[in-house]
DNA sequence: TATTGGCTTCAAGTTAACTTGAGGAATTAC
DNA sequence: GTAATTCCTCAAGTTAACTTGAAGCCAATA
């Protein structure tokens, strides 16, 4: 009575899917993305080995968190390719990540706050607007001051 | 010495452009998500009021606090279809998506307080994981527990 | 052995938020 | 009046993260 979950040495993609509610064109989508690396049986068909199952959770757990996949492939490079990763690994991996979730918590309070700020303001020129000016856009096309959300200039 | 920026009553979308820092291609884009809506001249161009420079302002803001497009057309539909919008306007709809805005961090922050909890187990279950737990995926396809991140059963 | 049913690849579709390009008309400048 | 801009529409491309479908092997089962 052979083990249906085992097909000649390693899972099937079918069971891996099951057992992480991925479909299965997900996990395949996921091995284009080097996200895993599953062997292939005589027939082609791919196995997947019992670690991979926690590499793929992990995986969704990450999305849950609002990382991309190309965070998550670099985040998962930094496992062992041949020793089954331990708590110490996830660990590792779990402190970065926290990391990048405080910052994003950061600028999401800053930028709260500068909405506090602007409420009731109304009249903003780019110039005082906290708001439209945050650095990181880089918005700048043509030379000048642009006002905007008011109408200092050039009244109609 | 006609004013180059009004054409035939109204501005014209380079200078809408000029004046947000949009593209053009981009405000056309905004006017068929129904963002704003623009007159058009004898010879079919459009021609834009001076309060959609603000409108559009508004989009960009909004955009830059991570509001889609679909929520900032229903922020917008709020506001007076034939009234220039006022800074009381421009409050009540600040202060919505600050609301929304709170709603986020405070669930940034409570998946950052399972992040740590969750760091340093590495051998998590299904039913005890509250990262890969939140409700808000409901991920169950196939009944019965799934263990995941872990080899509690069927070791390979 | 035959038949399900799972698995394979590859191409194309999906959503969001736009951009790019083609082909042509309107507007402005000289 | 003509050239140079600017604008018009419409179709298709872009990225992310997948899904769906077609056409056809591989594998478990009766």
């Amino acid at each position: 009575m052979p083990d249906n979950t085992l097909r000649n040495r390693g899972l099937t993609i079918g069971y891996v899917a099951e057992r992480t509610g991925l479909s299965p064109s997900a996990i395949r989508f996921y091995e284009e993305e080097g996200l895993v690396r599953p062997d292939r049986n005589d027939g082609g068909h791919r196995r997947y080995a019992r670690s991979d199952i926690r590499r793929l959770s992990f995986v969704m757990i990450s999305q849950g968190l609002g990382f991309t996949i190309a965070e998550i492939r670099e985040a998962l490079a930094d496992l062992p390719e041949h020793r089954t990763p331990d708590r110490r690994d996830w660990a590792r991996i779990s402190r970065r990540f926290g990391r990048v979730l405080d910052e994003r918590i950061a600028r999401m309070q800053a930028l709260r706050a500068r909405l506090d700020g602007c409420i009731g303001c109304g009249c903003l020129s780019l110039k005082t607007c906290a708001l439209y000016n945050p650095k990181d856009k880089a918005r700048s096309r043509g030379q000048g001051p642009r006002y905007v959300m008011g109408d200092r200039s050039d009244e109609i």
